[in-house]
DNA sequence: TGGACATATTCCGATATTGGAATATGATGG
DNA sequence: CCATCATATTCCAATATCGGAATATGTCCA
């Protein structure tokens, strides 16, 4: 077999720093092609294409005015990442777990090592 | 020139939907590859490959206890994106912010279309 | 020491992605 | 209708990734 489908889920489209750069350019405000083409010093279709491929996960909206293209951020699918990482947050937050847990494993291999011995079980 | 770097940071380790389950697992435990083998049902190597991923981001860590390996989760680094996702909660939330966007963008095209014109369905 | 067990690594084919150049599509104004 | 602006799409080369099989590395036990 072979690679992993992706690019349909907001997961795999935050993957690449220049399409989390763009929604940093998004966040609040409608731009323009152009704008975000003069803003990010990127080549046209560079943005373009990941102006699509943050469309097709749903991440950013565009709509037509006259000649020119607006796109505007739209976050909602950025509320799932929030929450699955938010059920990591004790992990990172709870510093007590991490030393506890250090210090249960230091326990372990010092029941386990008579001291300065070699490797028993 | 080709595609970007990868691998390198924790947001590109967690587009990979097995990682993500990866660390799932290992949420508050630890645990022996062979474990993770048995409960995610993959072949040995590719759980094996999963875990250097992650390793290399941060992500675990890994502790040999005898003959196994004993894997650990490192949360830190999901910290930064837990936080990164953060700034734009305010988007989701709001709904507020969506609707009067909407409305100006409405009140925008009708300022710039004549008024009683045809309206594309 | 040899053999079983646990895990990591290498080699490989299939595929997907990225950026760049060129070009297509779409809309506007004269 | 044409020239131009604004953006999207296509074609392409380079590369990275994933999974699978086989194999290497490392460790313990008889």
């Amino acid at each position: 077999m072979a690679r992993s489908p992706t690019t349909l889920d907001p997961f795999n489209a935050l993957a690449e720093a220049k399409r989390r750069q763009i929604l940093e350019k998004l966040a609040g405000r409608e731009m323009t092609v152009n704008k975000l083409v003069l803003e990010l010093g990127w080549p046209q279709p560079v943005v373009s294409k990941h102006l699509g491929v943050l469309r097709q996960v749903g991440l950013v909206s565009a709509e037509r005015r006259s000649r020119e293209q607006v796109y505007r951020m739209n976050a909602g699918p950025l509320k799932p990442l929030h929450d699955w990482l938010g059920t990591f947050e004790r992990f990172w937050t709870d510093h007590l777990h991490d030393i506890k847990q250090r210090a249960e494993a230091m326990a372990r291999s010092a029941e386990t090592k008579p001291p300065s011995d070699q490797e028993p079980i």
